[in-house]
DNA sequence: AAACCCATGTAAACGGTTACATGATTAT
DNA sequence: ATAATCATGTAACCGTTTACATGGGTTT
């Protein structure tokens, strides 16, 4: 019973499940491949071996090269698989974090003129609509049967992004004619009250406000 | 200058850009509003106030309460508010970071029976179904006209969720027949190139594989 | 009686990123 | 000549999370 592996290590573990590879291999792969959805940085990729192998779920060979640096060649063991398959096989999708700075400048629109956010969504859906693009011309030339699953992320890439940009776009016309202003000596204002207790789930009577 | 801001202490700006607070209520406004785009927990607001204080851009006052335990309600300083506004005033939205341990399953999925994504896919629909319709009847509560912004966060998650649903709705379709063996002693594979070639955005041509 | 709310923090660990260090070979 | 590729790592730092600590008041 290994002592609490991460999702970062069922990574490692993972793309050695294709081929076995080095280090330097393993942290090219993981930025081709599963980068926008679970980045793992160079440094990251060389400490998970080292935490791995002692572990016995991962096992390096020397390799001596001529013209370039040796190399250690990783291949997951049988424990490895074991330990990979099992938490494969939960049905459990994790928790998803995300992180958009964008959106925090959004709820924050009421210190700008609205056309300062307009200009936000605007690079926003062009951003994204890059994105969707380059996902989708990679999508076309993943033709290969045995990649089907590696094009399911990118397929849910696409996605994202495109509705992304349709939200941006939408937001835009959203965006209120005025700016609204929001005056923190107003203590007890109903209007943090309605962004707050908004998320909060819960009723949407009663205005007596925070302070 | 203000030696190099985080985005988390401008989400602690903002927030007192609505109405002054206590590092007690920040958390919980923190929790019930920007949650879901930028988490910032209790500790950490403590940790951002007395980092913001001694840098000027907020000033906390001591509040004695009868009843219940002292506080300190924390204000925007006008240093502070210029501090916000111009970080929110340039239109980079910023670096978007997403960590989707699901999508990693999927990426997976040779590893498995095609039975068992399609029921973490079926997860993953119905989690995101859930959180769909959570987010779209607070959307239809948010009525007041001053929650505007806050709204087009909201309506940002009802796009996504959607999204994810519907992708996880296509892509169990998707789902091949039968299982993807892929043997990685079987070195220089196609497969493996297939996988990490594809998303260097590269050469649709060329099969000598990595090793 | 037990649990939760208010209110403030500290301490330790964790996961991760960035920068640094080295050095041969190959391509521009 | 310069830069990039291959290859392996270390050290320091950063942002964040979790657990711990305390204590009166209110609700169930």
């Amino acid at each position: 019973m290994p002592p609490q592996l991460t999702t970062t290590s069922q990574a490692i573990l993972g793309l050695l499940s294709i081929v076995p590879m080095s280090g330097y291999d393993l942290a090219q792969a993981a930025e081709h491949s599963i980068r926008l959805f679970w980045p793992v940085s160079k440094s990251q990729v060389y400490a998970e071996l080292a935490r791995l192998e002692p572990m016995g779920l991962v096992q390096g060979a020397e390799i001596a090269q001529e013209g370039r640096p040796d190399k250690r060649l990783f291949r997951l063991t049988e424990q490895g698989e074991a330990v990979l398959d099992s938490w494969l096989e939960s049905a459990d999708p994790g928790a998803a974090r995300h992180r958009l700075p964008f959106l925090l400048k959004v709820f924050f629109g009421h210190r700008m003129a609205p056309e300062r956010t307009a200009e936000l969504l605007r690079e926003v859906r062009a951003k994204a609509r890059a994105e969707a693009a380059e996902l989708s011309s990679l999508l076309a030339v993943m033709d290969h049967p045995d990649a089907a699953y590696a094009r399911l992320t990118v397929s849910f890439g696409v996605r994202m992004t495109e509705a992304m940009a349709a939200w941006a776009e939408e937001a835009e016309a959203c965006l209120p004619p005025e700016r609204i202003e929001i005056d923190p000596r107003r203590v007890g204002s109903t209007t943090a009250s309605a962004l707050f207790r908004a998320a909060a789930r819960l009723s949407a009577d009663d205005d007596s406000g925070l302070a």
